[in-house]
DNA sequence: TTTAATACTACCCAAATGGGTGGAGGGACT
DNA sequence: AGTCCCTCCACCCATTTGGGTAGTATTAAA
């Protein structure tokens, strides 16, 4: 019997969630709430399995409730559901401690199913929402290849590398068997063309745009 | 009609699949391959919609397959279908340009259902894949929440933030309103903590370990 | 062959940074 | 009331870094 608990402001829908929840075999809806202070209040006595969140909510964002019920149960299950399909939401479910993402037009049954499969550790997902977490993956491949990867001398980017592992000046010089001189002459150069006028900035661009 | 192409070394499997793609409505597989090399070959001819691959194959590596064939074809569907469910491997698939990730366990109704799914922009893959892949970008969170996220103080992390953003001491000096010397006052403490000495090192430390 | 790009070295100077010490004020907890 | 932690500021000093200028060697393209 896998216990699920439902956060939904529509009136509506929360209540049809849970009767379809209920009047499944194998699952059981032990609470319903419209807001997530009221299920952070209860969390800890109820103990769910699964948590199906709306995350369009009135009061405490979703994201935000994603995070808090995270704190007290680290090991909790959360499913959202919702309308929205936007980069930024998913991402932002998903980092709180989403662990599955359903768009609301997803069918009864196979909402039951994701919860099944959430419930034994899988992260159901509608492959239109997968397709936007893995282009994620792949933007940095992406950027690196078009973007300002080239601009820079082979070794350049060897001696910006060795910013990156955190080196200072010197030792990438005597990693390198060169000059000090010459490791300063070429951040300067590596300066100029990636625009930036420090370390730290040298080094979050290359982060950023992996030219690591 | 759904163009298939399909790179897989086990014959029986190879021609199994085949049989099952062109033996159902709206799907055809163009094209068969044992290998990465001649496969890449014909590619351009051949111009599939989709491409199955293997990827524990001799000869090219099928990660490295992958990412030939996004270079000739960037825009190509591919999806992976193997036996391995290693993370590695995964997330290798996926940063060369696979779109979706299938177990071979996976059954045919549901094979044919993932190839349509990717050929219409989503990314097909496993619940169980998924999970892999939103566990990745809740890596970061966890490692700041277990690890030196909370070493730091609130003041300590607003200040790192500053370098991060490519800001030098005096301008976040300027930007949160106190003197130079309190900056490098809380560097100090910064890079006891993170056991760094350098901007650069505290900035790589900041970024790995998600603390901004 | 001339030209351009790249890699390398050196010296100069001013500014920024890393590190040590000391001290002040406020809030939280005992 | 005392103590701890966080925040804040200041002065000292040695080193590193950012930026400018100049020059040589090698290699690849024009």
């Amino acid at each position: 019997m896998i216990k699920v608990a439902v956060v939904e402001d529509n009136d509506t829908i929360r209540e049809g969630l849970k009767v379809l929840i209920d009047g499944t075999a194998g699952y059981s809806c032990i609470a319903s709430y419209s807001k997530c202070e009221t299920m952070l209040k209860s969390l800890e006595k109820l103990n769910p399995d699964v948590l199906l969140m709306d995350i369009g909510l009135p009061g405490m964002n979703g994201i935000e409730g994603i995070k808090q019920a995270k704190k007290i149960f680290p090991d909790l299950t959360i499913l959202v559901l919702t309308v929205y399909e936007e980069n930024d939401l998913i991402f932002e479910a998903l980092c709180a401690g989403a662990c599955g993402y359903l768009v609301k037009k997803t069918p009864p049954s196979k909402l039951l199913e994701a919860i099944n499969e959430a419930y034994n550790g899988g992260s159901p997902m509608s492959s239109h929402i997968a397709r936007k977490v893995i282009d994620f993956f792949q933007q940095k491949k992406q950027a690196s290849s078009s973007g300002s990867q080239n601009i820079l001398t082979p070794r350049e980017r060897e001696i910006l590398s060795g910013l990156v592992e955190g080196n200072s000046f010197k030792v990438i010089a005597d990693s390198l068997f060169i000059s000090i001189e010459t490791v300063r002459f070429h951040f300067r150069n590596i300066y100029k063309k990636l625009h930036v006028h420090s370390q730290s900035e040298a080094v979050v661009k290359a982060i950023k745009e992996g030219l690591v």
